[in-house]
This record gives structure tokens, sequence and C-alpha cells, in this order.
RNA sequence: GCCGGGAUGGCGGAACUGGUAGACGCGCCGGACUCAAAAUCCGGUGGGGUUAAACCCGUGCGAGUUCGAUUCUCGCUCCCGGCACCA
């Protein structure tokens, strides 16, 4: 009798061992190849869900798979602290938002270290503890001087009854997600961090990161938004000043018909002065502007405001309007239209029975009738003067020369990309570290007094920050002029602590710098993952931070993180999980029931990473089984005694078989988990191995041999994805070491050398018959022998054979008849 | 609307460079063990066809390139994701 699977003490058992060994602390070796894995950190909600598991075995494979490639591997774990979850729960449990939020890490890092994960918790990292947000106050206060940073005003979304400030996603229907009040736009001042001028270095390197998914950078780019242009400006009749515009299409400039401003453009505002129509058309448009989605279909909607523009090249007279579809966040707030080559100007013009003007015809010279629709491709200029016959490079050259040479233009370039609002009026946040004095003005608190702590400490009433009911918070002394001044009582976005916490665990404990020289052995990480809803917002944030920090000399990497995987939902019954949807398997109850390999392995043979990954119950079921399977497989063959290691030289050509499947299984597996990530693939191909190694039943001495070696290559190939189980089996087979601690196999070519292989013969492309020939058989022996095959030889018939494609590296065969 | 990804058995998925479609797993069917059930083990499992084979059909739809197409090209349909009045 062979001992029975019980992975709650094989589990405990690893555990116990990496724990008391420290297998996963890491310290820097110079000149040993380092590898930094990590994944995105949790926010510690309360309890693990599926895909957190899934992303952190995800990684967790591939750092004990470069560690058995010989790498030092780094695979740090931490918490994202701050935000929004724990100031609810304060409200609605009246636990303070430290106390519940350092809970939940508590019992989730448990959670974390039952799965069984390789981490080194010596640099755990908690984005809430003043040690770790000092920095990010430091930095901010450095990028001040820098002028890096600035305050405006801006429009937020303010809940009446709450006191506070929302995301668009707690605006429902226009009303506060929890109070149900009307929502107000009001314009408070806020900081703003100038990603705007790293726009270009964070769009060009996107060309080079090619261990990037394509996706992923496509939707940066779209985000960063780079478009290239000429900023012109137009006299105004009556005004001094002139009305600057930007297009990005100087080649239809001679079919500007009219000029459209947004409702908050200062001309239309100063129309409206005395005109009570167009002052309520304007306000009409800032109401209607909350409803961002519907944009795209809204009517176009404007008014004229009675004033005309002067064409800068014909002196024509166009007229001044006031659109809805023109946004005064962008560019300068105002567009020159051109309705025969722009969608939304020609919209706008035929519904206002403004004219339509074309100045740009097909390349290939065919007819094109504007009146019915815009032609906005790129064209050859028509009916504009010098200009006609230019391409739009050359129109766009030639009408550049000329605006910069009367000085009433520029070319410029425009971003989509906004610059990176940090205010939050929010408690529990790391604080801004600014002080406001009636004298100095906004004025950063000096390093020496950093960090601004916040108070764990408080009453929640749910009404508000707390913070600014807190004298003892916000009264201070100007660090300028020493006089009375008051404290920020804004924290930052919690994107502010996740942009840099890659950085930190690398020296977690530096109590004298934001980083220090151990950041230069590990930095860049070699591999990041997580979810690809981070594909914008964190992952440029954090791109920005690492260009911040080497520019303050704090780094010399340009790029923090070198190859990135984005790994797919966990759905049931085709939903996202989610607690809303009431869906949600619990991890917590499967390890329990099953243990962590069972879960581990499911979570990596069900999909490959980067797809969703549907839950089934019973495919849970199915790896237990494969894992009971394979534990009974080693132990029988390990009570039948120790056994020797094969001898390539004394095997039967079944033994030879078995020994090619199992290094044809190394070559397989390494190539899956090293280069394509296909971990389901690999674990299919291991069960192959074991079921090849079933069916041999070979109990001679050579069989016995052959069949140990696959047994133990199996136990180091799934070692990565279920560690525990591989521990102990490991042991199992008589050693007294253990899997991390050994390399990873190699596939050894000679045993997979073929005396005889298996050649397929097509006739016409359709597979009609096998036939099997020495290896090294030439072009003209195989092709001869495929022609005996009795079937093909049917197929063939009395047809004339026109051609014969002997292809034996790909053993295959095609006579074509 | 634009950009990106996808569609393969009852299900999840495999086929990596154009070369044996459906690996591996789940489910299902049959059998063994059992008083019985569970667990476990053995066999089968794309559709049609055959005693068995041969064979025919088959990778969303329609064309094309090729000796050969799930794979490449063109045109559609549907699904998923992102962006969206960006001048």
């Amino acid at each position: 009798m062979t001992e029975q699977y019980e992975p709650e003490t094989v589990e405990q058992e690893a555990r116990e061992y990496w724990a008391t060994n420290r297998s996963f602390e890491v310290e820097e070796e110079t000149g040993r190849e380092k590898f930094y894995c990590l994944t995105m950190f949790p926010y510690p909600s309360g309890q693990l869900h599926m895909g957190h598991v899934r992303v952190f075995t995800i990684n967790d494979v591939i750092a004990r798979y470069q560690r058995m490639q010989g790498k030092h591997v780094l695979q740090p774990m931490g918490w994202d602290a701050f935000g929004m979850p724990a100031e609810n729960a304060a409200i609605q449990r009246g636990v303070p938002p430290a106390k519940w939020t350092y809970q939940n890490i508590d019992y989730m890092r448990g959670q974390l270290q039952r799965l069984g994960y390789g981490y080194d918790w010596t640099r755990e990292v908690t984005t809430c503890r003043p040690e770790y947000y000092r920095w990010e106050q430091w930095l901010f206060t450095k990028l001040f001087e820098k002028r890096l940073v600035y305050r405006k005003n801006s429009i937020v979304n303010w809940d009446p009854v709450d006191q506070t400030v929302l995301a668009n996603e707690q605006v429902i229907d226009g009303r506060g997600w929890r109070s149900d009040a009307l929502v107000e736009r009001r314009e408070i001042p806020q900081w703003f961090m100038k990603i705007t001028a790293y726009a270009d270095e964070l769009l060009d390197n996107l060309d080079h990161m090619d261990g990037w998914p394509e996706r992923v950078k496509t939707m940066q780019r779209n985000w960063i938004g780079r478009s290239e242009g000429i900023e012109l400006s137009f006299d105004v009749a009556g005004e001094s000043e002139p009305l600057s515009v930007f297009t990005t299409r100087p080649d239809t400039l001679m079919g500007v018909t009219y000029m459209a401003v947004a409702a908050e453009h200062p001309l239309a505002q100063k129309a409206a002065a005395g005109d009570t129509r167009l002052a309520a058309f304007l306000e009409d448009c800032k109401k209607t502007q909350a409803a961002e989605a519907s944009m795209e279909t809204m009517e176009k909607k404007g008014m004229p405001l009675g004033i005309d523009a002067i064409h800068p090249i014909s002196g024509d007279k166009v007229p001044l309007w006031v659109a809805n579809f023109v946004l005064m966040g962008y560019g300068t707030g105002a567009v020159m239209a051109v309705p025969g080559h722009d969608q939304r100007d020609w919209e706008f013009a035929r519904k206002h029975g403004l004219p339509v003007r074309q100045v740009i015809e097909p390349l290939d010279g065919s007819e094109f009738d504007v009146s019915t629709g815009p032609l906005v491709d790129y064209g050859t200029v028509v009916n504009s003067g010098e200009l006609d016959g230019l391409d739009f490079q050359q129109a766009f050259d030639a009408i550049a020369a000329r605006c910069e040479a009367e000085g009433r233009g520029r070319r410029s370039v425009h971003y989509r990309l906004r610059d990176w609002g940090v205010s939050r009026q929010r408690y529990w946040g790391a604080p801004i570290p600014i002080i406001y004095c009636d004298d100095c003005g906004a004025v950063p608190v000096p390093a020496h007094d950093l960090p601004v702590i916040l108070p764990e400490d408080v009453e929640f009433s749910g009404v508000g920050s707390p913070l600014k009911n807190m004298p003892e918070f916000y009264e201070t002394t100007c660090p300028k002029c020493a006089a009375k001044a008051v404290r920020e009582t804004d924290t930052f976005d919690t994107f502010v602590e996740s942009s840099w916490y890659f950085s930190r665990y690398t020296c977690p404990d530096s109590a004298h710098a934001m980083l220090d020289e151990r950041e230069a052995y590990w930095m860049p990480v070699d591999q990041y993952t997580g979810g690809i809803e981070h594909a914008i917002l964190h992952l440029l944030y954090a791109r920005f931070f690492q260009k911040l920090m080497r520019d303050f000399g704090l780094s010399s990497v340009d790029e923090p993180f070198t190859n990135l995987l984005t790994q797919g939902m966990v759905l049931k019954d085709g939903a996202k999980m989610s607690k809303a949807k009431g869906n949600t398997v619990d991890p917590q109850q499967l390890i329990d029931g099953y243990g962590a390999d069972t879960v581990r392995l499911f979570m990596m043979f069900a999909a490959p990473p980067e797809q969703a990954l549907e839950w089934s119950d019973d495919g849970v079921q199915g790896a237990f089984r494969f894992l009971k399977r394979f534990w009974h497989a080693v132990q029988t063959h390990a009570a039948d005694g120790k056994g020797s290691w094969p001898d390539p030289q004394s095997l039967t050509d079944t033994q030879k078989d078995m020994r090619r499947k199992t290094h044809q299984t190394i070559a397989k597996v390494s190539d899956d988990i090293g280069r394509r990530y296909t971990f389901n693939t690999a674990i299919a191909a291991v069960m192959e191995l074991l079921n090849a190694l079933h069916r041999f039943d070979d109990t001679s001495q050579g069989g016995r041999a052959v069949a140990r070696e696959a047994l133990e290559v199996a136990v180091l190939l799934l070692a990565p994805i279920v560690p525990h189980i591989c521990h102990r089996l490991w042991q199992v087979l008589g050693h007294n070491t253990v899997p991390v601690d050994q390399r990873w196999p190699v596939a050894d070519s000679s045993a997979m050398i073929q005396d005889v292989i298996e050649i397929v013969v097509q006739v016409n492309g359709k597979l009609r018959g096998r036939i099997s020939v020495a290896a090294d058989a030439d072009k003209e022996l195989i092709s001869t022998l495929a022609l005996e095959d009795e079937n093909v030889r049917r197929f063939i018939a009395d047809k004339p054979i026109r051609k014969t494609i002997v292809l034996p590296e790909r053993r295959l065969v095609n006579v074509v008849v």
C-alpha cells in the first residue's frame, strides 16, 4: 500500500521548508544574472478573489521557472493600501480605515502564503505607511521646485450631501451613488503633475518596447494622441486680439467658410453679455456637456455670434459661431471650419445653412461632390489659388512657411493627453505636502519636516474629509515666513503610490532616500504581470514616474517594465466574476477542499494566460484527479526500490521510445513556459508523458530506469506550477535536495534521435497512407516506398503523376496526379 | 465611426514556419470492481457511412493564391475589448 495524497499535510510541509530556509529571500549579488518578476500589487479589499489567484499564479510560475534556469529571482509582494473602500467600510462599520486596512492585509497575506507563492516577504511594501509615502511627498516637493507640478482650477463632480468629490464612476444618472443627491459641477483648485512634458518620450519609447503586447501599446498611443498641425490666428473685426486656432489640415485653409468656438471661449462669453438668447444657449451647453457618453451622436447645435473673422489669405469675412462640438479643453477652444472636408463641420454647415466649399479633390482626379458629404481623405489641393496642385505635405509646408513669415502662426503639436490631476478631496490617502500662507502662497513642506503624517485615529461622519475638521492637522506655520498658515487637506490620487512601488521593493527599508544603490541591481522589472484594465492609466503613470526618478538622478532606467503580460479575466457562466453578479467562487473554499496545488493547476491549465478563463467546477475536479494519479505513479515506482539511471546503449526500442518522449517533453515544456507562456500546453505535455509512461509498464531493469527518468523529469517540469506536491515527490524519489534549488532539466538531443520515422503520404493533398522508413532514407527511396503503398496506388490508379513533393523533414510526401 | 482581438466537437482548448485538424482535460456512453453507491481502473467518443474497413463531409460565410489553407489574400457576418465631436 502506498501513501494517500493528502494535500493539506504535503503543502504544509513544503511551506514550512521554504519559510524555515528563507528560500525566497534574496540579496543583491553583483555579477549574477537577476530576474525581477512582479505582479501588480493588490488592493487589500478583505480576501483574495479568483482574479488575484490567477495573476499571482502566472507570475509565480514564471519566477520559479526562471529560478530553476539559474537566475537570481526577486518576487516581492505588497499592498496598494490607500483608497475609497476603506473609507466606505469606516462609514458603514465604524472601523477606522487604517485598522480595517491592516486587518485585511494580515488576512490576505495568510492566503497568499497558503497558496505557496515564492515571495520575499522581507521586502513587503504597504503604501499607507508613512515610511513609504514620505518619499512621494518628497518627490512632489522636488517637482514643485522644478515646476513640474502646478495648481489650477478644475471641475469636479461634487456631492452636496456627502460634501465630497465623486469619481466619474460614482455618478449614476447624474446622482451621487450613495447619497442619490444631484451632482453639481464645481470648480476647485487642484494639483497637477506635468505628464505632458514627457508626452513625446512616453510615445516614442513605445516603438522599442518589444516585450509589451501590441494592443497595450496601441491603447497608450491613442491615449497620448499626438497630432501635428499648425496654430494660426485669424484677425477678428472689432477685436484687438486675433482668434487663434489649431488645425491638422492647413491644406484645406481656403475651404474655411465659418469659424466655431466653444461655449466657454472668451469671445462667446463676451458676445453673450448683450444677448440673452445666446447667454441661455451657452448655459445649456454647459449642462449637457456633463453627459459625455452621448457626445458622438449629439446633435450639432450652435448660434452665430454676430462677429466676423478675416480669412488670413483671401481677406474674406468669415462668420463666427459658437458650437457645442468644440471643446474648450483641446487646442485653443476654437476651430476653423472646413465643411467640405470634415465630418462635423459638414454636419454643422448643413444644419445651419452655411456654405460648403471644395478645396481638395481625390488623388486619382475623380469627381467628388461635397454637397453629398465631406471628402475627408488627403488629396490634391484645388480652388485655392497658388496652392492648387499641391499634395497634403506640400500644402502643409507652404502654409506653415507663410504663417511663420507673417508672424501669424507656427507649426505645433497637440496631445489628447492631459496633465495628471493628483488632488483627491479624500481622507484615506497620502497628504499633499503643501502649506498655504497668506503672504508666501503655496509653499512645499521642507524635506526635514516630512513626512506629513496622515492621522490614523479619526472620527468618520460620512460627510466631507475628517481632515477638514482637525485643526491639529491643518493648523501650522509657514516654512518660509513662520506666519500662521494652513496645511493642504487634500490627499494624493492612489495612482501616485502605485507609480513607483516597484522601485521601492528593491530597497524598502531605505530610510535616507527614496531609492538607493540596490535599485540599480534589480531594476528594470523583467516580467510584469497584471490586468488589462491598467493598460493605460497605471502603466502610463508608472512610466512617467520612472522618467521623473531618472531625471532626478534616482535611477538610470528609462522604462520600468521590460516584458508585460496581461492576463485575462476569470469568468463564470460567461460573465466576469463579481460580487454584484453573485457569480463568485471563493478561492479559500477551494484551497480548503483540494489544496493550493489543485487550484494552481486548474488555473494554469484551463486557458492560456492572456485569454479569459471560464470557471469550471468539473475542471477543478479533473486537476485534482491528475495530481492523485501523478502522486500514485511516483509512489508506486518508488515503493519498488531505487533503480538505476538509463544506459542509452542497452535499451530496447520501446524503452528508447519512452525515453524519447521524456526528452521531447522537456523541450516542449521549456519552450512553452520560457518563451510562449502557454502554461496550458506545457501541462498537457506532461500529462501526455505520464499517460505514455502508464502504457509503457516495463518492470525490467532498463524499463525501470527509463520510467524513473520520466518521473524525475515530470516532477521538475511541474515544480513551478504545483510546487508543494513536487517538493514531496522529489523526496519520495530518494533525493535529499529540493526542487526549488534544482536546475531545470535539459533535453538530450541524442535521446530524441529516431532510427525509423513515419511519413504520411498524400495524394492531391489528402492523406491516403503512411509509410515507415529509416530516418536517413533519401528522397528517392521515400518516393518509391510512398508509391508502393496500396491505398496510395488505388488513388493514383492510372492517372499520370504530375509531380511528387517529398519533404523528409516535414515527414510528408504529396503525390500530385 | 475608428483601432485592436477573436469565431475550431456537447464544453474549455491544441495544431508555434502553409504540411496527419481536434493534442490535453471536462462531459457523455459502455465495461470492470462493489450488496449498492462514491472513488478508482479499462475501452469508446466531430458528423455521415460500414459487420469491420474503405470512403465522403467538416475549423463563422463567400471567393482567391497554392501540390497542399484552421493558418496567407480579398469581400462579408457575428462576438469581445479599447477609444470616441481631439479640430
